[in-house]
RNA sequence: GGGUCCGUGGCGCAGCACGGAUAGCGCGUCAGCCUUCUAAGCUGAAUGUCCUGGGUUCAAAUCCCAGCGGACCCGCCA
């Protein structure tokens, strides 16, 4: 017998037997749908209900004579992994036979092999999950590292549910961020990078920025100065104060690059105007500008490309925002807002009347806002003609939607603001559906202890630092634990162990939660880590290798030990969960269903032994056991692109 | 001021979507386990007003309301 999902099996027999008892003696119940508790102890079986709690009051009569009525009326012959049903205290207790039920969990496990717990979708979509997405200025650092990982994670979960998924990364280089890092190269005279090409431009782009912002604010104290009430004046001087300790900070870090800058820029009183220039003439594709823009992003780009290969993430498309303003289908976009009468003049720029869509459309409710909540209006245009982020994003996200049905941006939670707005336009142009499955999956903040990442100001650890220091970190621990292996082998354990460490650490928080970044939590090689899991993966790898027979004819009823028992309970849970991480987007269920597992396992493996058993039925019973446990591992370290080791 | 999110042993977290029996786990602390299948492991001990107060319910860490604390947002930045 074989069942891709083999505990929804024994909860799907529950519930008919629940559902056949309820029939027989209370006719006159409905009830719509059976929940299910799982019992906080073995002797109480694998799932209980507590629907007797409920009828009790309707009945009038008391929880405990109803559930010990209602187990009675059940007829446990007509289910096959039904041993027992039990009333205990008002709960009806249903406790399964664990003889078929781990012969049946086994061999599914055994048959489904490397897809196993990966049930297939009945609606396929095609799904677009834009992720990542660093501005192309300055390294990944550890605060936007959370993004990918997340978002890798979710495709991959989407992609085994039976989804066809596109990953998308949105390159953001119409920003006026990208001109002026495109200034500094430029005066630089556009250098070739002697190091990694993202950190390279990481360097120009915080320098120049530092220098342009203290020429703009001396300006700014200049003209107020005489002026201002002093306090304006108090608040400009401590802002200079501020950028001038960042300066010296940058100086000290990169004393060349630094003075060359600011030997270029470090007094020129135009940088700010040549900036809006060079920002303009970008959007408006002026060849010049778009050849040196361009050419720094992808500088960058090529950076990221290489950090991201590293840790197993890739993409299916690079979008570039500069197209589609290239294109005309922002300008487009704008036409199409101004037609409507949500959009308005004020001041010389468009602005959008969000609260009016969202009233006009009773919108408040579905998107989960208060009625007396008011939706800021969002500006669309520059007074220079110009478009801002969000409206260029309408742009995109049809775009998105030309290719897909549903979108999931995976987006720091600070732009919740932003990507209500986007809804509520897309709402204004008639795109409601499209705003229905538009999904922003929005993640908390990773700090630094006192203090926020700032890339503006240079203060941030890189991805590739925090990489690099947890491979280095897991070496040393190979060469410790496992000083028998090679050199090489070590490399290579040393790289997948450090690198699924970080990746485990920052998948495993739920989302929603902020993080503040220490060494500790992304180097934790001990329990609740990649490392731990993937040690465990290994040990079962090494059970399976010493015993060298295949387990073919296993009595599985000769696993009676609660251990083992919980092993295979766990081991078939392995599908609902993937389901529900897969419908809720949330990968972290999956490290912790691996993280249990190999609790479990160890566990196990302390108390009993599996190749020296007795009888040897016991011990092939006891190696497909194994077996499993190594093809759950692997599944779930799989869908979080951590690497499932052999030997570690 | 308004909005969103978060608040669980000393620290870091799970559980909350779908209410259910004794609130789990790791770090740290203390006491143990390697001539036995990988000790990146295991066993045991101590540690809790599940932020506070109301409400709903047979039943609340979980749902609702109010408050407190923290983060973020409310820009012709992205």
């Amino acid at each position: 017998m074989i069942a891709e999902n083999p505990f929804a099996k024994f909860r799907n027999e529950c519930e008919e037997a629940l559902a056949h008892a309820l029939k027989k003696i209370l006719p006159e119940i409905k009830v719509e749908a059976f929940a299910f508790n799982k019992p906080p102890n073995p002797e109480f079986g694998q799932l209980a209900s507590s629907l007797c709690f409920e009828l009790a009051k309707k009945l009038n009569q008391k929880p405990v004579e109803l559930a010990a009525h209602l187990a009675g009326a059940i007829d446990k012959r007509k289910f096959t992994l039904i041993e027992e049903v039990s009333a205990v205290g008002g709960y009806v207790n249903f406790h399964v036979d664990f003889a078929k039920f781990s012969a049946l969990t086994l061999q599914s496990i055994r048959q489904y092999g490397a897809t196993y717990g990966f049930i297939k979708t009945e609606k396929p979509l095609k799904i677009i999950v834009e992720h990542t997405s660093v501005n192309p200025l300055h390294p990944i650092h550890i605060g936007q590292a959370r993004n990918p990982m997340i978002g890798d994670a979710v495709a991959r979960i989407l992609r085994y549910r039976g989804h066809t998924v596109f990953c998308h990364y949105y390159i953001d280089d119409v920003g006026r961020q990208s001109s002026v890092v495109a200034y500094g190269y430029d005066k630089l005279g556009r250098p070739q990078p002697d190091e990694k090409a993202d950190h390279f431009v990481g360097k120009i782009y915080t320098i120049t920025s530092c220098l342009v912002e203290l020429n703009r604010l001396r300006r700014e104290l200049e003209l107020v100065k005489a002026t201002a009430p002093p306090d304006e004046v108090a608040k400009i001087n401590r802002q200079i104060d501020e950028w001038m300790s960042i300066a010296a900070e940058l100086k000290e870090k990169f004393p060349l690059l630094f003075e060359k800058l600011l030997e270029k820029i470090g007094k020129a009183e135009d940088a700010e105007d040549e900036i809006n220039r060079l920002n303009l003439a970008y959007e408006n594709g002026q060849s010049e500008a778009m050849k040196l823009v361009r050419e720094v992003s992808e500088l960058c780009l090529k950076g990221f490309r290489e950090t991201l290969e590293r840790v197993g993430v890739c993409y299916d498309s690079w979008d570039w925002e500069s197209d589609l303003v290239w294109s005309g289908q922002v300008s487009e976009v704008l036409q199409r807002l101004k037609a409507t009468p949500f959009v308005y003049t004020e001041g010389g720029v468009l602005e959008f009347d969000a609260e009016r869509v969202a009233r006009v459309f009773k919108l408040k409710a579905k998107l989960g806002l208060r009625e007396d909540y008011e939706v800021p209006p969002l500006t669309l245009t520059r007074a220079d003609g110009t478009s801002l982020y969000t409206t260029r994003d309408v742009a995109y996200t049809l775009w998105k939607f030309d290719r897909s049905d549903k979108v999931i941006n995976v987006i720091g939670m600070e732009q919740s603001l932003a990507q209500l707005q986007l809804k509520l336009a897309l709402h204004a142009l008639g795109y409601g559906k499209c705003a229905d499955n538009l999904v922003h999956f929005a993640y908390n903040l990773v700090t630094l202890p006192g203090y926020k990442m700032s890339s503006r100001r240079g203060r941030y650890i890189t991805f590739d630092e925090v990489l690099d220091e947890a491979v280095e970190r897991a070496y040393a621990e190979v060469s410790k634990r496992s000083p028998q292996l090679s050199e090489e082998e070590k490399r290579e354990i040393a790289r997948f162990v450090g690198i699924g460490a970080v990746r485990y650490a920052l998948v495993d928080v739920d989302a929603a939660k902020p993080v503040v970044f220490t060494w500790d939590r992304v180097l934790n090689f001990e329990t609740n880590s990649a490392p731990y899991v993937q040690y465990t993966h290994a040990r079962a790898c090494s059970i399976l290798r010493k015993a060298a027979r295949e387990p073919v004819e296993a009595d599985f009823s000769l696993l009676k030990e609660p251990l083992e028992r919980e092993l295979v309970l766990s081991l078939a849970g392995f599908p609902e969960t993937f389901i529900d991480a897969a419908e809720y987007l949330k990968p972290n269920l999956i490290a912790d269903f691996a993280n249990a597992l190999a609790d479990k396992f160890n566990t196990f493996y302390n108390a009993l032994p599996v190749i020296k058993a007795e009888p040897q039925a016991l011990s092939d019973a006891r190696l497909a056991l194994t077996d499993a446990i190594r093809i759950a591992l692997h599944n779930a370290l799989n869908i979080i692109g951590v690497v499932a080791p052999e030997k570690m």
